[in-house]
DNA sequence: TATCGAACCGGACCGTAGTCCGATTATGTG
DNA sequence: CACATAATCGGACTACGGTCCGGTTCGATA
């Protein structure tokens, strides 16, 4: 999996293991997350056991734990690639996502594809946010660096880390999924909501 | 259990049976709430199993779980009584938190009281706030419609019903343990931050 | 008080996330 | 190529949330 990029976009890890690994727990580790993808694909994630996952890669399940941890944090090595190239498109993208718009249009046009990305890979990424996790992964590391920075940006005077934090719980998946299906907003409403949302907190 | 309240509130369900329950059955709920409380706070809400509840309470298993659902109802209804009573302080009590304040003053004083009150059962709530019931239990629906109402009042023309949901989840159990423990900003910082977020939501 | 049906009880049982450790295998070195 | 060692493997094991169902108890009725 060539989740390897050099001059990584933020100084921050990322998941892939810095040190040297073995040929066969490398090899095992593909077919890991490959037989994940299938299985959350074929049959939905929550009817996705961690056994199951292990039958189909040919492993046991203690060489699936040792590699990943937690199911919450092997579903997020499943996005891994993904997200990896959203947040290319933060940083390196054309703007309004990428640099080079106003902060607020960036704030509004970071929410949008959130929204997308989320709406893509709603079930996996409800998965991967489950424990404590949720707070420290990297691609939630990455996401409050970004909407800090741009909030002090657009307002030096905020208290940019609190309202970091708050915009981004309203771009979690459970929400997102609590949204759509129980209150039934589609995703329009969501965006419109956003939009509004940031243009009210970011004075403009 | 006193959760009786005549002339609910709100028009919305509470957790109490409507039935006629039989007398062993209130007993032993009675006993299962007690052991409950206790265990939480005698050794922390993630050290207590439901089998430790049920024998604590004398009771077995089957039981706990016919009369509560899951774990995370069990904590609902160890809280059950407190958010009762600050679900009354909300419709009944003095102003700002009751009625008689502007919108805007009732919204942050909501804030500051709901944070005063996860701080003081943040472990609790935040077994109560797993799951799908998160979204669906009776005293987040009524702080969503509470919210709902005074977004709608204070601006007619908002998405009064996106926003709250957005202000609500800015307010729960585990975002308040991350923001406090993982960020480590304190209730001080946490109560001026939603200050200013409030004041940029709703114009005044 | 005797009877009867409904509600309740409890503990055996299931599926799953996560742990552990003896057996196995890959890789660097002589 | 043979060896030593350290990393890896895999499946048995634990703990826990939640389900099920045969036996029991309550309480309304006569």
């Amino acid at each position: 999996m060539p989740t390897e990029q050099q001059t990584p976009a933020i100084e921050l890890p990322v998941l892939a293991p810095a040190a040297v690994e073995r040929a066969d727990a490398a090899r095992n580790r593909q077919r890991i997350l490959c037989a994940a993808q299938r299985l959350f694909a074929e049959r939905g994630v929550s009817c996705t056991s961690m056994e199951d996952i292990a039958a189909a890669a040919g492993v046991g399940k203690g060489t699936l734990f040792r590699r990943f941890g937690s199911r919450s944090a092997l579903a997020l090595a499943v996005l891994s690639e993904r997200e990896s190239a959203f947040q290319e498109a933060l940083i390196r993208g054309e703007p309004p996502l990428g640099p080079g718009a106003p902060a607020r249009e960036r704030l509004i046009a970071f929410g949008h594809g959130r929204l997308d990305f989320i709406a893509d890979h709603a079930e996996v990424l409800a998965a991967a946010e489950i424990g404590p996790e949720r707070f420290s992964s990297p691609p939630y590391e990455v996401s409050r660096l970004h909407v800090t920075l741009l909030l002090r940006e657009a307002d030096p005077g905020c208290d940019a880390e609190y309202l970091a934090e708050t915009l981004l719980v309203a771009l979690g998946a459970d929400f997102y999924v609590y949204l759509g299906l129980a209150r039934e907003l589609p995703m329009e409403r969501l965006k419109e909501g956003w939009t509004e949302l940031v243009s009210r907190v970011v004075p403009g």
